[in-house]
DNA sequence: AACACGGTTGACCATCTAGTCAAGATTGTT
DNA sequence: AACAATCTTGACTAGATGGTCAACCGTGTT
Protein backbone atom coordinates (compact mmCIF):
# COMPACT_ATOMS: atom_id res chain seq x y z
CA UNK A 1 0.00 0.00 0.00
CA UNK A 2 1.35 3.37 -0.97
CA UNK A 3 1.96 5.97 1.68
CA UNK A 4 1.51 9.13 -0.34
CA UNK A 5 -1.22 8.23 -2.77
CA UNK A 6 -4.02 7.81 -0.26
CA UNK A 7 -5.93 11.07 -0.58
CA UNK A 8 -8.45 10.02 2.05
CA UNK A 9 -6.50 11.05 5.15
CA UNK A 10 -5.50 14.70 5.32
CA UNK A 11 -1.83 15.44 5.86
CA UNK A 12 -0.57 16.70 9.19
CA UNK A 13 1.68 19.75 9.33
CA UNK A 14 4.74 17.57 9.91
CA UNK A 15 3.85 15.37 6.95
CA UNK A 16 3.38 18.34 4.67
CA UNK A 17 6.66 19.88 5.74
CA UNK A 18 8.74 16.71 5.52
CA UNK A 19 7.29 15.57 2.23
CA UNK A 20 8.16 18.96 0.79
CA UNK A 21 11.66 18.82 2.25
CA UNK A 22 12.21 15.35 0.86
CA UNK A 23 10.92 16.22 -2.60
CA UNK A 24 13.10 19.29 -2.74
CA UNK A 25 16.16 17.36 -1.62
CA UNK A 26 15.39 14.57 -4.08
CA UNK A 27 14.97 17.05 -6.92
CA UNK A 28 18.36 18.49 -6.12
CA UNK A 29 20.03 15.09 -6.13
CA UNK A 30 18.12 13.36 -8.94
CA UNK A 31 18.60 16.30 -11.29
CA UNK A 32 22.33 16.24 -10.65
CA UNK A 33 23.06 12.52 -10.61
CA UNK A 34 20.16 10.90 -12.45
CA UNK A 35 18.00 8.14 -11.08
CA UNK A 36 20.57 5.40 -10.73
CA UNK A 37 23.29 7.83 -9.74
CA UNK A 38 21.27 8.94 -6.75
CA UNK A 39 21.30 7.10 -3.43
CA UNK A 40 18.74 7.23 -0.68
CA UNK A 41 21.49 8.26 1.71
CA UNK A 42 22.24 11.27 -0.49
CA UNK A 43 18.60 12.31 -0.48
CA UNK A 44 18.34 11.80 3.27
CA UNK A 45 21.51 13.80 3.93
CA UNK A 46 20.35 16.61 1.64
CA UNK A 47 16.99 16.63 3.40
CA UNK A 48 18.56 16.57 6.84
CA UNK A 49 16.65 13.42 7.75
CA UNK A 50 17.60 9.84 8.44
CA UNK A 51 17.14 7.27 5.72
CA UNK A 52 14.41 5.31 7.53
CA UNK A 53 12.68 8.60 8.11
CA UNK A 54 12.64 9.32 4.40
CA UNK A 55 11.25 5.86 3.81
CA UNK A 56 8.58 6.57 6.37
CA UNK A 57 7.13 9.12 3.97
CA UNK A 58 7.78 7.40 0.66
CA UNK A 59 7.59 3.77 -0.37
CA UNK A 60 11.05 3.86 -1.88
CA UNK A 61 13.42 5.58 -4.22
CA UNK A 62 11.21 4.86 -7.20
CA UNK A 63 8.20 6.43 -5.44
CA UNK A 64 10.07 9.66 -4.72
CA UNK A 65 11.18 9.88 -8.30
CA UNK A 66 7.70 9.19 -9.56
CA UNK A 67 6.23 11.85 -7.28
CA UNK A 68 8.67 14.40 -8.67
CA UNK A 69 7.98 13.45 -12.26
CA UNK A 70 4.21 13.53 -12.06
CA UNK A 71 4.36 16.81 -10.18
CA UNK A 72 6.53 18.13 -12.99
CA UNK A 73 4.64 16.82 -15.97
CA UNK A 74 1.51 18.84 -15.37
CA UNK A 75 3.53 22.04 -14.97
CA UNK A 76 5.24 21.26 -18.22
CA UNK A 77 2.01 21.21 -20.20
CA UNK A 78 0.60 24.49 -18.92
CA UNK A 79 2.38 26.95 -21.21
CA UNK A 80 1.76 24.85 -24.31
CA UNK A 81 -1.89 24.46 -23.43
CA UNK A 82 -2.12 28.23 -23.04
CA UNK A 83 -1.51 28.84 -26.74
CA UNK A 84 -4.77 30.39 -27.89
CA UNK A 85 -5.96 29.58 -31.42
CA UNK A 86 -7.98 32.82 -31.36
CA UNK A 87 -5.01 34.98 -30.36
CA UNK A 88 -2.48 36.69 -32.57
CA UNK A 89 -0.17 33.96 -33.91
CA UNK A 90 3.13 35.68 -33.34
CA UNK A 91 2.11 37.00 -29.93
CA UNK A 92 0.96 33.58 -28.82
CA UNK A 93 4.13 31.84 -29.93
CA UNK A 94 6.44 34.50 -28.53
CA UNK A 95 4.61 34.28 -25.22
CA UNK A 96 5.07 30.52 -25.23
CA UNK A 97 8.76 30.87 -25.99
CA UNK A 98 9.31 33.42 -23.24
CA UNK A 99 7.38 31.30 -20.80
CA UNK A 100 9.45 28.21 -21.60
CA UNK A 101 12.66 30.19 -21.29
CA UNK A 102 11.55 31.54 -17.95
CA UNK A 103 10.85 28.02 -16.70
CA UNK A 104 14.29 26.97 -17.82
CA UNK A 105 15.75 29.88 -15.87
CA UNK A 106 13.60 29.56 -12.74
CA UNK A 107 13.39 25.78 -12.55
CA UNK A 108 16.61 24.42 -13.99
CA UNK A 109 16.58 21.41 -11.68
CA UNK A 110 13.19 20.36 -12.97
CA UNK A 111 14.42 20.80 -16.51
CA UNK A 112 17.45 18.64 -15.86
CA UNK A 113 15.39 15.97 -14.12
CA UNK A 114 13.35 15.82 -17.30
CA UNK A 115 16.44 15.87 -19.51
CA UNK A 116 18.08 13.05 -17.57
CA UNK A 117 15.01 10.91 -18.09
CA UNK A 118 14.68 11.59 -21.78
CA UNK A 119 18.33 11.24 -22.70
CA UNK A 120 18.19 7.80 -21.14
CA UNK A 121 15.22 6.79 -23.25
CA UNK A 122 12.37 8.12 -21.10
CA UNK A 123 11.76 4.74 -19.43
CA UNK A 124 9.46 6.28 -16.82
CA UNK A 125 7.64 8.76 -19.05
CA UNK A 126 6.51 6.80 -22.05
CA UNK A 127 2.87 6.85 -21.08
CA UNK A 128 2.89 10.60 -20.57
CA UNK A 129 4.87 11.38 -23.71
CA UNK A 130 2.77 9.29 -26.06
CA UNK A 131 -0.44 10.20 -24.27
CA UNK A 132 -1.20 13.67 -22.93
CA UNK A 133 1.82 15.40 -24.41
CA UNK A 134 1.39 13.86 -27.81
CA UNK A 135 -2.27 14.82 -28.01
CA UNK A 136 -1.51 18.37 -26.99
CA UNK A 137 1.37 18.68 -29.44
CA UNK A 138 -0.79 17.35 -32.25
CA UNK A 139 -3.49 19.84 -31.38
CA UNK A 140 -1.20 22.85 -31.22
CA UNK A 141 0.71 21.80 -34.32
CA UNK A 142 -2.61 21.90 -36.17
CA UNK A 143 -3.28 25.39 -34.82
CA UNK A 144 0.15 26.57 -35.95
CA UNK A 145 -0.33 24.89 -39.30
CA UNK A 146 -3.59 26.79 -39.78
CA UNK A 147 -1.92 30.08 -38.89
CA UNK A 148 0.77 29.41 -41.46
CA UNK A 149 -1.78 28.60 -44.15
CA UNK A 150 -3.40 31.95 -43.46
CA UNK A 151 -0.04 33.55 -44.17
CA UNK A 152 0.33 34.89 -40.66
CA UNK A 153 3.57 33.01 -40.03
CA UNK A 154 6.44 31.70 -42.09
CA UNK A 155 5.66 28.30 -43.58
CA UNK A 156 7.54 25.78 -41.45
CA UNK A 157 7.03 22.26 -40.22
CA UNK A 158 5.05 22.96 -37.03
CA UNK A 159 6.41 19.90 -35.22
CA UNK A 160 10.00 20.88 -35.90
CA UNK A 161 9.12 24.39 -34.84
CA UNK A 162 7.85 23.14 -31.48
CA UNK A 163 10.90 20.92 -31.04
CA UNK A 164 13.17 23.85 -31.84
CA UNK A 165 11.50 25.92 -29.13
CA UNK A 166 12.03 23.13 -26.64
CA UNK A 167 15.63 22.65 -27.72
CA UNK A 168 16.56 26.31 -27.55
CA UNK A 169 14.89 27.12 -24.26
CA UNK A 170 15.80 24.00 -22.31
CA UNK A 171 19.37 24.12 -23.54
CA UNK A 172 20.13 26.93 -21.12
CA UNK A 173 19.12 24.80 -18.15
CA UNK A 174 20.15 21.35 -19.32
CA UNK A 175 23.54 22.31 -20.69
CA UNK A 176 24.20 25.04 -18.18
CA UNK A 177 27.46 23.41 -17.11
CA UNK A 178 28.74 23.57 -20.67
CA UNK A 179 27.76 27.18 -21.16
CA UNK A 180 29.23 28.16 -17.84
CA UNK A 181 32.54 26.45 -18.53
CA UNK A 182 32.85 27.55 -22.14
CA UNK A 183 32.02 31.15 -21.35
CA UNK A 184 34.14 31.12 -18.23
CA UNK A 185 34.22 34.31 -16.24
CA UNK A 186 33.13 36.30 -19.28
CA UNK A 187 29.60 35.93 -18.14
CA UNK A 188 27.85 35.87 -14.82
CA UNK A 189 24.82 33.75 -15.66
CA UNK A 190 24.44 31.26 -18.49
CA UNK A 191 21.09 32.87 -19.24
CA UNK A 192 22.51 36.34 -19.83
CA UNK A 193 21.29 37.59 -23.18
CA UNK A 194 19.23 34.48 -23.89
CA UNK A 195 15.89 36.29 -23.90
CA UNK A 196 17.02 38.97 -26.34
CA UNK A 197 18.63 36.35 -28.52
CA UNK A 198 15.59 34.08 -28.69
CA UNK A 199 13.35 37.07 -29.27
CA UNK A 200 15.48 38.06 -32.22
CA UNK A 201 15.65 34.53 -33.59
CA UNK A 202 11.96 33.79 -33.48
CA UNK A 203 10.81 37.25 -34.54
CA UNK A 204 12.89 36.87 -37.64
CA UNK A 205 11.97 33.25 -38.17
CA UNK A 206 8.22 33.61 -37.73
CA UNK A 207 7.72 36.81 -39.73
CA UNK A 208 6.79 35.77 -43.27
CA UNK B 1 49.98 1.37 -14.18
CA UNK B 2 47.48 1.86 -16.96
CA UNK B 3 46.90 -0.88 -19.47
CA UNK B 4 45.79 1.13 -22.46
CA UNK B 5 47.86 4.27 -22.21
CA UNK B 6 51.24 2.68 -22.80
CA UNK B 7 51.90 3.51 -26.43
CA UNK B 8 55.29 1.75 -26.34
CA UNK B 9 54.07 -1.80 -27.01
CA UNK B 10 52.14 -2.30 -30.21
CA UNK B 11 48.71 -3.87 -29.88
CA UNK B 12 48.12 -7.44 -30.97
CA UNK B 13 45.21 -8.27 -33.25
CA UNK B 14 43.26 -9.69 -30.32
CA UNK B 15 43.88 -6.56 -28.27
CA UNK B 16 42.78 -4.31 -31.08
CA UNK B 17 39.64 -6.31 -31.67
CA UNK B 18 38.63 -6.67 -28.04
CA UNK B 19 39.34 -3.07 -27.11
CA UNK B 20 37.13 -2.02 -30.00
CA UNK B 21 34.41 -4.45 -28.96
CA UNK B 22 34.54 -3.23 -25.37
CA UNK B 23 34.45 0.45 -26.31
CA UNK B 24 31.51 -0.11 -28.62
CA UNK B 25 29.63 -2.05 -25.96
CA UNK B 26 30.46 0.55 -23.34
CA UNK B 27 29.28 3.36 -25.60
CA UNK B 28 25.99 1.57 -26.05
CA UNK B 29 25.48 1.13 -22.32
CA UNK B 30 26.95 4.38 -21.01
CA UNK B 31 24.94 6.45 -23.48
CA UNK B 32 21.75 4.73 -22.38
CA UNK B 33 22.22 4.54 -18.63
CA UNK B 34 24.83 7.17 -17.80
CA UNK B 35 28.04 6.52 -15.91
CA UNK B 36 26.62 5.48 -12.57
CA UNK B 37 23.69 3.69 -14.15
CA UNK B 38 26.06 1.42 -16.03
CA UNK B 39 27.55 -1.73 -14.54
CA UNK B 40 30.62 -3.60 -15.67
CA UNK B 41 28.48 -6.70 -16.02
CA UNK B 42 26.27 -4.88 -18.49
CA UNK B 43 29.26 -3.82 -20.53
CA UNK B 44 30.73 -7.32 -20.41
CA UNK B 45 27.45 -8.91 -21.45
CA UNK B 46 26.98 -6.42 -24.29
CA UNK B 47 30.53 -7.09 -25.41
CA UNK B 48 30.11 -10.85 -25.17
CA UNK B 49 33.06 -11.11 -22.80
CA UNK B 50 33.47 -12.02 -19.16
CA UNK B 51 33.86 -9.23 -16.64
CA UNK B 52 37.44 -10.13 -15.67
CA UNK B 53 38.22 -10.20 -19.35
CA UNK B 54 36.97 -6.67 -19.77
CA UNK B 55 39.11 -5.64 -16.83
CA UNK B 56 42.07 -7.29 -18.47
CA UNK B 57 41.94 -4.62 -21.15
CA UNK B 58 40.91 -1.64 -19.07
CA UNK B 59 41.88 -0.54 -15.59
CA UNK B 60 38.26 -0.12 -14.56
CA UNK B 61 34.93 1.39 -15.33
CA UNK B 62 36.30 4.89 -15.06
CA UNK B 63 39.08 4.10 -17.55
CA UNK B 64 36.62 2.80 -20.15
CA UNK B 65 34.49 5.89 -19.77
CA UNK B 66 37.50 8.14 -20.02
CA UNK B 67 38.69 6.35 -23.15
CA UNK B 68 35.30 6.93 -24.78
CA UNK B 69 35.18 10.57 -23.80
CA UNK B 70 38.65 11.52 -24.96
CA UNK B 71 38.06 9.64 -28.21
CA UNK B 72 34.89 11.65 -28.62
CA UNK B 73 36.14 15.08 -27.66
CA UNK B 74 38.55 15.39 -30.53
CA UNK B 75 35.88 14.39 -33.03
CA UNK B 76 33.62 17.01 -31.55
CA UNK B 77 36.01 19.85 -32.26
CA UNK B 78 36.68 19.01 -35.89
CA UNK B 79 33.67 20.64 -37.55
CA UNK B 80 33.97 23.80 -35.48
CA UNK B 81 37.65 24.04 -36.23
CA UNK B 82 36.83 23.72 -39.93
CA UNK B 83 35.04 27.07 -40.04
CA UNK B 84 37.20 29.12 -42.36
CA UNK B 85 37.51 32.85 -41.64
CA UNK B 86 38.39 33.35 -45.31
CA UNK B 87 35.35 31.49 -46.60
CA UNK B 88 31.89 32.81 -47.32
CA UNK B 89 30.20 33.44 -43.97
CA UNK B 90 26.85 31.87 -44.69
CA UNK B 91 28.38 28.93 -46.51
CA UNK B 92 30.77 28.24 -43.66
CA UNK B 93 28.08 28.36 -41.00
CA UNK B 94 25.59 26.32 -42.98
CA UNK B 95 28.27 23.71 -43.57
CA UNK B 96 28.98 23.62 -39.85
CA UNK B 97 25.29 23.23 -39.05
CA UNK B 98 24.82 20.43 -41.55
CA UNK B 99 27.92 18.70 -40.28
CA UNK B 100 26.73 18.87 -36.67
CA UNK B 101 23.29 17.59 -37.66
CA UNK B 102 24.88 14.73 -39.54
CA UNK B 103 26.92 13.79 -36.48
CA UNK B 104 23.78 13.84 -34.39
CA UNK B 105 22.14 11.51 -36.89
CA UNK B 106 25.10 9.18 -37.47
CA UNK B 107 26.48 9.08 -33.93
CA UNK B 108 23.52 9.52 -31.59
CA UNK B 109 25.12 7.37 -28.92
CA UNK B 110 28.16 9.61 -28.79
CA UNK B 111 25.90 12.63 -28.57
CA UNK B 112 23.96 11.12 -25.69
CA UNK B 113 27.14 10.11 -23.88
CA UNK B 114 28.13 13.75 -24.07
CA UNK B 115 24.67 14.94 -23.04
CA UNK B 116 24.58 12.63 -20.04
CA UNK B 117 27.86 14.07 -18.85
CA UNK B 118 26.88 17.68 -19.31
CA UNK B 119 23.41 17.47 -17.83
CA UNK B 120 25.03 16.07 -14.72
CA UNK B 121 27.42 18.98 -14.47
CA UNK B 122 30.23 17.77 -16.72
CA UNK B 123 32.28 16.39 -13.80
CA UNK B 124 34.68 14.59 -16.12
CA UNK B 125 34.91 17.20 -18.85
CA UNK B 126 35.66 20.44 -17.07
CA UNK B 127 39.25 20.58 -18.23
CA UNK B 128 38.25 20.05 -21.83
CA UNK B 129 35.32 22.45 -21.76
CA UNK B 130 37.18 25.33 -20.19
CA UNK B 131 40.34 24.58 -22.13
CA UNK B 132 40.38 23.48 -25.75
CA UNK B 133 36.69 23.98 -26.42
CA UNK B 134 36.56 27.38 -24.82
CA UNK B 135 39.56 28.65 -26.76
CA UNK B 136 38.09 27.40 -30.00
CA UNK B 137 34.68 28.89 -29.29
CA UNK B 138 36.23 32.24 -28.42
CA UNK B 139 38.19 32.17 -31.64
CA UNK B 140 35.25 31.29 -33.85
CA UNK B 141 32.94 33.69 -32.07
CA UNK B 142 35.37 36.46 -32.98
CA UNK B 143 35.34 35.33 -36.59
CA UNK B 144 31.54 35.36 -36.66
CA UNK B 145 31.52 38.74 -34.92
CA UNK B 146 33.77 40.15 -37.63
CA UNK B 147 31.53 38.75 -40.36
CA UNK B 148 28.55 40.40 -38.75
CA UNK B 149 30.31 43.74 -38.49
CA UNK B 150 31.00 43.52 -42.22
CA UNK B 151 27.25 43.18 -42.71
CA UNK B 152 27.54 39.71 -44.17
CA UNK B 153 25.33 38.16 -41.49
CA UNK B 154 22.50 39.27 -39.24
CA UNK B 155 23.81 40.99 -36.12
CA UNK B 156 23.46 38.43 -33.35
CA UNK B 157 25.34 37.44 -30.22
CA UNK B 158 27.85 34.98 -31.70
CA UNK B 159 28.04 32.88 -28.53
CA UNK B 160 24.31 32.45 -28.39
CA UNK B 161 24.36 31.66 -32.08
CA UNK B 162 26.86 28.86 -31.52
CA UNK B 163 24.87 27.55 -28.56
CA UNK B 164 21.70 27.59 -30.63
CA UNK B 165 23.38 25.50 -33.29
CA UNK B 166 24.45 22.99 -30.68
CA UNK B 167 21.00 22.94 -29.10
CA UNK B 168 19.11 22.46 -32.33
CA UNK B 169 21.35 19.81 -33.86
CA UNK B 170 22.00 17.73 -30.76
CA UNK B 171 18.36 17.80 -29.76
CA UNK B 172 17.53 15.25 -32.42
CA UNK B 173 19.93 12.74 -30.90
CA UNK B 174 19.70 13.58 -27.21
CA UNK B 175 15.91 13.86 -27.05
CA UNK B 176 15.24 11.23 -29.67
CA UNK B 177 13.06 9.28 -27.25
CA UNK B 178 10.82 12.28 -26.76
CA UNK B 179 10.51 13.01 -30.46
CA UNK B 180 9.83 9.39 -31.22
CA UNK B 181 7.13 9.07 -28.58
CA UNK B 182 5.49 12.43 -29.25
CA UNK B 183 5.38 11.88 -32.99
CA UNK B 184 4.36 8.25 -32.58
CA UNK B 185 3.92 6.30 -35.76
CA UNK B 186 3.43 9.51 -37.75
CA UNK B 187 7.08 9.46 -38.51
CA UNK B 188 9.67 6.82 -39.21
CA UNK B 189 12.80 8.57 -38.00
CA UNK B 190 13.09 11.41 -35.50
CA UNK B 191 15.42 13.11 -37.94
CA UNK B 192 12.92 13.21 -40.79
CA UNK B 193 12.71 16.74 -42.07
CA UNK B 194 15.29 18.08 -39.66
CA UNK B 195 17.78 19.05 -42.34
CA UNK B 196 15.27 21.02 -44.39
CA UNK B 197 13.95 22.65 -41.24
CA UNK B 198 17.35 23.74 -39.94
CA UNK B 199 18.33 24.93 -43.40
CA UNK B 200 15.23 27.09 -43.50
CA UNK B 201 15.74 28.39 -39.96
CA UNK B 202 19.36 29.40 -40.33
CA UNK B 203 19.06 30.71 -43.88
CA UNK B 204 16.38 33.05 -42.68
CA UNK B 205 18.17 33.88 -39.45
CA UNK B 206 21.58 34.58 -40.90
CA UNK B 207 20.50 36.60 -43.94
CA UNK B 208 20.65 40.27 -42.92
C1' DA C 1 -1.33 12.09 34.05
C1' DA C 2 -2.27 8.76 30.80
C1' DC C 3 -3.09 7.36 26.42
C1' DA C 4 -2.88 6.88 21.39
C1' DC C 5 -1.04 8.11 17.45
C1' DG C 6 2.42 10.06 14.61
C1' DG C 7 7.20 10.43 13.96
C1' DT C 8 12.15 8.89 14.34
C1' DT C 9 16.16 5.97 14.33
C1' DG C 10 20.21 2.54 15.17
C1' DA C 11 21.13 -1.77 13.86
C1' DC C 12 20.49 -4.96 10.63
C1' DC C 13 19.92 -7.75 6.10
C1' DA C 14 19.99 -9.21 1.20
C1' DT C 15 21.58 -7.91 -2.93
C1' DC C 16 24.39 -5.65 -6.15
C1' DT C 17 28.70 -4.10 -7.90
C1' DA C 18 33.74 -2.86 -8.81
C1' DG C 19 37.59 -5.09 -8.67
C1' DT C 20 41.06 -9.29 -7.55
C1' DC C 21 43.38 -13.55 -8.18
C1' DA C 22 45.17 -17.82 -9.19
C1' DA C 23 44.66 -21.27 -12.32
C1' DG C 24 43.85 -22.76 -16.84
C1' DA C 25 43.33 -22.15 -22.09
C1' DT C 26 45.03 -20.24 -26.39
C1' DT C 27 48.30 -18.34 -29.50
C1' DG C 28 52.59 -17.39 -31.68
C1' DT C 29 57.52 -18.52 -32.12
C1' DT C 30 61.39 -21.35 -32.33
C1' DA D 1 56.94 -30.29 -29.92
C1' DA D 2 58.00 -27.15 -26.41
C1' DC D 3 58.05 -22.90 -24.46
C1' DA D 4 56.66 -18.18 -23.28
C1' DA D 5 53.55 -14.73 -23.70
C1' DT D 6 49.02 -13.52 -24.14
C1' DC D 7 44.40 -14.24 -23.06
C1' DT D 8 40.34 -15.98 -20.37
C1' DT D 9 37.55 -17.11 -16.44
C1' DG D 10 35.16 -19.14 -12.04
C1' DA D 11 35.24 -18.04 -7.58
C1' DC D 12 35.95 -14.70 -4.48
C1' DT D 13 36.11 -10.13 -1.53
C1' DA D 14 35.05 -5.59 0.30
C1' DG D 15 32.11 -2.09 0.23
C1' DA D 16 27.89 0.27 -1.26
C1' DT D 17 22.98 0.48 -1.43
C1' DG D 18 17.81 -0.17 -1.02
C1' DG D 19 15.00 -1.48 2.26
C1' DT D 20 13.23 -3.52 7.05
C1' DC D 21 12.16 -3.61 11.88
C1' DA D 22 11.59 -3.26 16.62
C1' DA D 23 12.17 0.00 19.87
C1' DC D 24 11.94 4.58 21.24
C1' DC D 25 10.53 9.64 21.27
C1' DG D 26 7.14 13.69 20.77
C1' DT D 27 2.70 15.75 20.55
C1' DG D 28 -1.94 16.58 21.23
C1' DT D 29 -6.26 15.06 23.45
C1' DT D 30 -8.95 13.59 27.20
Amino acid sequence: MSKTTSPSKPQTRIQKRNIMIILDAALEVFSTYGFRGTTLDQIARQAGLSKPNVLYYFDGKEAIHLALLSQLLETWLVPLRAIDPQGDPKTELMRYIRHKLQMSRDFPRESRLFANEIVQGAPRMQVFLQGDLRDLVDEKAAVIQAWMKDGKLTQLDPFHLIFSIWALTQHYADFEAQIRLVRGSNIAQPHDGSEDFLDQVFQKLLTP
